[in-house]
DNA sequence: ATAAGGCCCTGACCGC
DNA sequence: TGCGGTCAGGGCCTTA
């Protein structure tokens, strides 16, 4: 599924083939994949629109169009956005297309349907209560020890919460926590300072790593033209559903729920009690 | 502030 | 082969 790592790579790879494209028209299959405004609204305001440039918020793709809107994607679950040529058939899994002035497409696929396009004057209404940037270089181990401390939710939970901080999801979450030795259900308010740093050290590094490894390709994520990424094969604990054996310890990785998520940890590595 | 539950969805998986 | 049931989960919402 889309996380930060998977969404900075979309960006990435979609800008060379977005920026300074005009959007000719856009087809939706699915009127409720539009969130904002309605559908018939987004297919009339779009077309004549130029793509200025391309920016990843959290999990969320933000396009500036020449019109001063903001187009917003959120690919949620299972949502991909893949080039096509026009000439291209969508499969059943696309809900939108969007047409543009070169004889390309782009498809947005995703089965599941849980992804939402916004076309806004104002990003804040849809950005505004993101929390910072994981990868921002203000996030000092004391900025985040300091947030850390406002809240006693099991820090797994916190890690997921955009609001605290945007674009990790279950998966990262697990795989930074595994890495920092940090149990998930420890109260966030409870980590000692060499805990924090440990945790911001492993945040960044896992997620700039996945980057640089083009995301993982678990789920339905795939990459603009169609490839795959394989930040995946350097998980540890993360997906691994099969009873495997913590690196380390060769121990069995531990399954629990935390806020309804399926969380996998190690329960040698890491402990509850400090 | 926190917790718990539901909702949206569908493909994959399971047992029969 | 098919059928019905269960599950996963990001973000958001409601209720306690």
């Amino acid at each position: 599924m889309p996380e930060l790592p998977e969404v900075e790579t979309i960006k990435n790879e979609l800008s060379p083939w977005l920026v300074g494209r005009r959007i000719e028209s856009v087809t939706v299959f699915w009127y409720r994949i539009v969130r904002l405004p309605s559908a018939d609204e987004f297919r009339s305001r779009l077309p004549g629109q130029e793509i200025k440039g391309l920016e990843r918020r959290g999990k969320y793709i933000v396009f500036s169009l020449s019109g001063g809107e903001t187009l917003i994607i959120h690919l949620k679950m299972t949502g991909a956005l893949l080039v096509k040529s026009e000439a291209a058939e969508p499969d059943k899994h696309v809900r939108a297309i969007f047409h543009l002035d070169n004889g390309n497409a782009i498809h947005f696929r995703d089965p599941r349907k849980f992804g939402g396009l916004w076309l806004v004057e104002d990003a804040g209404l849809v950005l505004g209560n993101l929390g910072p940037e994981p990868l921002a270089p203000d996030l000092t181990p004391q900025a985040l020890g300091h947030r850390l401390a406002k809240h006693s939710v099991p820090v797994k939970a916190l890690l997921c919460d955009q609001t605290f901080i945007a674009g990790i999801g279950n998966m990262y979450a697990d795989e930074i926590l595994y890495a920092a030795k940090i149990h998930p259900l420890r109260p966030a308010n409870s980590l000692s300072p060499e805990e924090i740093e440990r945790l911001r050290h492993y945040l960044q590094a896992i997620l700039r790593t996945a980057i640089e490894d083009k995301g993982a390709s678990v789920e339905n994520y795939l990459r603009p033209d169609g490839g795959v990424g394989t930040a995946h094969f350097k998980f540890r604990v993360a997906h691994r559903l099969g009873g495997e054996l913590c690196p380390i310890h060769g121990t069995p990785i531990e399954r629990i729920m935390v806020r309804g998520r399926g969380t996998y940890f190690c329960p040698v590595c890491q402990k509850l009690t400090a």
